[in-house]
DNA sequence: TCTGGGGTCCTAGGACCC
DNA sequence: TCTGGGGTCCTAGGACCC
């Protein structure tokens, strides 16, 4: 028995769209490879971790074929004993890495961030062909939430075909449109709202030949109730999972069955969005969707080995220093600075995290002092420390000099400028071209991270190849 | 498990005010 | 009088996603 009258919800023309295996597939592509039957895995290169990386993307050939997933560590993909021999050599004599096993006909490459970027930027102005801007929204680097709702009938007039029939058709129209102009195999989850588009990609369009399915209204018992485990929900990770478990929730159906005055109860407005997508039930209509503009920045690092107090100070001001000046790129300025600090796992404590209203500021200077001040206000002095993680938040954007009552105005000015300097010179000839003597000592991360975007290698040829590929 | 990194949202509880 | 009550703001921590 339904717990909606479906009939009462409004109907919508959702498109889920994500692109198989993205950054996989952007390194198939760019080599004139097919992304679907060629074996190759994106891998960060994690220098500062365990040897071999991370597995970021795995093409489905190469989950198909090796049982790839996407968190496994580089030294567990599998590696011909010739090519294990070059790696090694290659390693010693400190040179890059081979990235074709040709006995196992098996693609490793180094992720290439800005590359990926820039396609998807190219998947969405293609979508613009489909859909007003408004009615699109940006999900994440790889997906896209399109409300076509408006477009429909103008691609597919007439009375001839049904509204799930045109959908599809539009859909196809869609995949096939970027597959010609860009090459990538997309997967489209159709849905009469957001949620249930979300659920039928993640849960059915990526599983079929036609990468595409459709979740109606209609479908609600059939195919979101059926959804197993809970972890496969959107929005439902492991720890929710247990504690539903405890409930005795063991399904989704449990849940979209469950008294919903004692889920919101438990888990306040929570807990009623739960029971409201485990019946299929999504208001959020697309171009009311605020960008949320970004409210915080942050960097975050496992080091490389275990730091005491002296040693972490040169970390903590060099990851500060590189932060706060992404914060003035964007031309904001920060009024909260957060710093978590963990320990080494062999300590008994875990660390602490901690943040600290500020004036609004993007000086260097000042961040730096503040972060030092909740370092040494909150450190228990002896425990060896292993990450670091350092946010910014409550922009401002306003150009005015934020004057406080503790410092001379003209050093401030004066920080600023040269502040404002440095982030210039390194604009124009990038990260390295100026650095605190301090981070060439053996202590210093901030030299091996300074191509990275989103904590992975930027590369630098991908625009260069890209374009070449277009001419 | 010899620890990935960058984000967002929500909540409980404390401080403080009227 | 044994414990007033309502509201706002802030912080630490939990949880999730890609």
């Amino acid at each position: 028995m339904a717990n909606f009258d479906y009939s009462k919800e409004k109907i919508q023309d959702i498109f889920m769209i994500d692109v198989k295996s993205f950054y996989a597939s952007c390194e198939c592509v760019i080599r004139g490879l097919d992304p679907l039957t060629t074996r190759l895995v994106v891998l960060s290169r994690a220098e500062n971790t365990s040897r071999g990386g991370l597995v970021l993307a795995a093409s489905p050939a190469a989950k198909k074929d090796f049982g790839v997933t996407n968190v496994m560590r580089g030294r567990d993909l599998p590696m011909s004993p010739k090519f294990r021999k070059e790696l090694t050599i290659a390693e010693a004599k400190k040179e890059i890495l081979p990235v074709y096993d040709d006995v196992l006909n098996f693609y490793r490459v180094p992720p290439r961030m800005r590359y990926y970027i820039e396609e998807n930027k190219k998947i969405n102005y293609i979508f613009k062909d489909f859909t007003s801007p408004i009615d699109m929204h940006p999900y994440s680097i790889d997906e896209t939430i399109l409300d076509v709702s408006a477009s429909l009938n103008y691609f597919y007039p007439g009375d001839k075909l049904t509204r799930y029939q045109k959908r599809d058709l539009l859909a196809r129209d869609i995949q096939i449109e970027i597959y010609n102009k860009l090459g990538f195999y997309v997967t489209v989850g159709i849905g009469d709202n957001v949620i249930l588009a979300k659920l039928a990609m993640d849960n059915e369009a990526k599983h079929n030949r036609t990468m595409r399915a459709q979740w109606t209204y209609a479908d609600v018992e059939a195919k979101v109730w059926a959804i197993k485990p809970l972890t496969d929900f959107w929005s439902i990770g492991s720890r929710m999972s247990k504690r539903f478990e405890a409930m005795g929730i063991l399904s989704i159906r449990d849940l979209a069955n469950y008294d919903f005055h004692k889920l919101h109860q438990k888990f306040g407005i929570v807990g009623l969005e739960y029971y409201h997508h485990a019946n299929g039930i999504d208001r959020t209509v697309v171009s009311h969707k605020y960008q949320p503009k970004s409210n915080s920045l942050s960097n975050n690092q496992v080091l490389p080995k275990d730091y005491n107090a002296k040693e972490f100070m040169l970390i903590l001001r060099e990851q500060v220093a590189q932060t706060i000046s992404r914060v003035r790129k964007r031309g904001a300025k920060a009024a909260v600075i957060h710093l978590y600090v963990g320990y080494a796992m062999s300590e008994s404590e875990k660390g602490f995290s901690r943040q600290l209203k500020m004036a609004p500021t993007n000086s260097t200077a000042i961040v730096i002092k503040a972060a030092e001040s909740i370092f040494n206000k909150f450190y228990n002095g002896h425990s060896k420390i292993r990450h670091i993680g350092v946010s910014f938040g409550h922009f401002t954007f306003n150009d005015e000099l934020q004057l406080d009552l503790f410092s001379d105005p003209r050093n401030q000015i004066k920080d600023e400028k040269l502040d404002r300097a440095v982030d210039e010179i390194r604009l124009k000839y990038g990260f390295t071209s100026i650095f605190k003597a301090a981070s060439l000592s053996d202590y210093g991360t901030s030299l091996n991270r300074a191509n990275s975007v989103g904590g992975h290698a930027g590369g630098t040829d991908g625009l260069e190849v890209i374009q070449k590929r277009l001419e």
